[in-house]
DNA sequence: CTGAAAGCGCTAACAC
DNA sequence: GTGTTAGCGCTTTCAG
């Protein structure tokens, strides 16, 4: 099945069934229509390697990243393959190590062997400016997904994390805790880290204290948390809420608390961050932020598009609302009254931070 | 940088170029050399576009997946690209739905389009006649994972959940259990449903009946476990240790324990399958049997490569090994003399089932 | 608005 | 062992 029967059958050239395919201008609507019935009847598809060849593009978009959560890469893939496949793209998903110092001839070998159209880069990789480097230099449009600045001048996505991680510890002063500690995330993914900022922010306004001692470096693992727990629970005298800047470092809060047998929230208000599946699977279910990940892959990948098909669209950073997730991990502090009563039932949202940048 | 530089500067013709480049016969070693130090000199990489339209290839492989583990599908997709990598294939990776009655157009515009070389079936689509059927008339190579009968005739690669399910409830007894009561896995996902097999295989050489009364049918996910315990646990006499298909539902378990005021394994012993994140995650961390996913994964796309380069290799099927995890959700049952002492610390792993099939 | 012809860079078939 | 030639199925260019 191959062009030349379609035109064949519509009685037109080859190039005619070209630009239909191609949504090309200057068809006449009635021969479209001829050639469009033409296509169906024989249900024809374009052979793509040919198309490659010939126009010199792959109708392939890469998916560039380094993460080691299964659920937020398997959303980020979700959304951005609802979206090729609408627009006619395929995927090429390529995991890669950010520390590796080979990295960067990885991405340029990559690049070559599989001639990818654009890219989509997520944490850490949309921070690394190496590698926003060769992508320029090979004039190869990407779109960054969460990147700390996004006023680089590509084209992004992200969520507002810093303000959302305010209105988290705006919650938990409204249940009238004082003492909160803050477990931040690994430095190099930073819109993770940047949830600190709005840790800070809120303990600020609140005219609380943030001292080395109610803050715990973590690296986004669950091991992490754990040793971050043991370190802040240590403390004298101890926080009655811990923040964690994720949800498997909220879990590694959780199973500490369980050792030392702390009760959730009785003794220990706990608050994660990014609604992954074991925030709601742990006992007690976690009172974490919600970011859309797939609605934000999916329209990363439609900035893509556009960009691969009209070359020169303005730059564009989309930013899209998170919302809190207040389940059973976080009450009110232990020996106050409370001035925010605890959510009615659990999984009450919260949405907040809805606005959109063009 | 094309074929046809290299040639010049190897001093031979394109044709020769392309004997070495696809690692064909009949090249004199010494003009091989001449064309390899020609090749890195340049940096040529062939344009995979042209080499697909002219072989008649597309050197892609396609990863079909209906899977609701994201840590399942990352670890397969791992495991295929890693191989992938290293045989010169790229990946396609095709997210579908299983009970969708347009899958079979689904996969067969897949198949037109991109001009797969090759597929992955991963459960339950492995288990799925019809896209067996497809694959054969279209004639698409394609490897198995894990299906439930893997003497179908095509190449597959699975572990023997049957006598991991087996070990796991010997495990149980031996720690003095004798009101065991099973979660049954979806009945769509056959392997896991097999699992079933071994828990009655078990207790029966022990001895033990099996009742309706102690085997719960879930449905593979968290929610499906809380409904299967709360309904299990609200039996006379009540079980001593649940067992459940997957680890997902065992977490729901835990949960309902921890509602219950249970404690584990004081009153109550829990095991899971599959070893995800979760198991090590949550409080207590859960006993389990581990599969090796990334290298079965590996393994099928090496199969599956084997068979795109030599059309005629014999039907393999590869059986690997599976481990018990004991962690601390099991231990003795209340008022009988444990007659297996606990694994001294958390994580001991007992390998057992290793073999091949070829 | 439509069509004819000239490749895109490679592999396959066959000659030498 | 090695080279020559003819496509693979499409897009591009340019002519009408």
């Amino acid at each position: 099945m191959r062009i030349e029967d379609v035109a064949k059958r519509a009685g037109v050239s080859i190039k005619t069934v070209s630009r239909v395919v191609n949504m090309e201008p200057n068809v006449r609507s009635t021969t479209r229509e001829r050639v469009l019935t033409a296509i169906a009847e024989l249900n024809y598809q374009p052979n793509s390697s040919a198309r490659s060849l010939a126009g010199n593009r792959s109708y392939l978009i890469g998916l560039l990243y380094d993460n080691p959560s299964a659920n937020y890469v398997i959303d980020v893939q979700g959304g951005v393959l609802k979206r090729c496949r609408k627009e006619g793209y395929d995927l090429l998903i390529h995991p890669c190590d950010y520390r590796d110092p080979k990295l960067d001839s990885d991405i340029l070998r990559l690049l070559r062997q599989t001639r990818i159209d654009g890219v989509i880069l997520t944490p850490p990789l949309s921070d690394l400016p190496s590698v926003a480097e060769i992508l320029d230099k090979q004039e190869i449009p990407y779109v960054r997904l969460s990147p700390a600045d996004y006023q680089h001048g590509s084209p992004s996505v992200h969520t507002d994390d810093q303000r959302a991680a305010m209105a988290m510890t705006q919650h938990l002063l409204g249940l009238g805790h004082r003492r909160i500690a803050f477990i931040a995330g690994h430095p190099d993914h930073r819109a993770v880290a940047q949830r600190q900022d709005g840790f800070r922010e809120a303990m600020k306004a609140a005219g609380l204290r943030v001292t080395r001692h109610t803050v715990a470096q973590g690296y986004n693992s669950f091991e992490s948390g754990v040793t971050c727990a043991r370190q802040l629970l240590a403390r004298n005298p101890r926080a009655t809420a811990i923040f964690a800047s994720n949800d498997d470092m909220a879990a590694g809060v959780i199973r500490v608390a369980h050792e030392q047998g702390l009760s959730i929230p009785g003794d220990l208000s706990v608050a994660g961050f990014d609604d992954s599946p074991v925030a709601s699977q742990i006992w007690p279910a976690l009172t974490t932020v919600r970011q859309p990940v797939q609605a934000m892959a999916d329209s990363a990948a439609g900035l893509l598009v556009d960009r691969l098909r009209l070359r020169s669209v303005p730059v564009t950073e989309v930013s899209m609302a998170t919302e809190l997730v207040l389940r059973d991990s976080t009450g009110p502090a232990p020996n106050s009254a409370s001035q925010e009563k605890s959510a009615a039932g659990r999984d009450c949202r919260f949405g907040f931070a809805d606005r959109e940048t063009v």
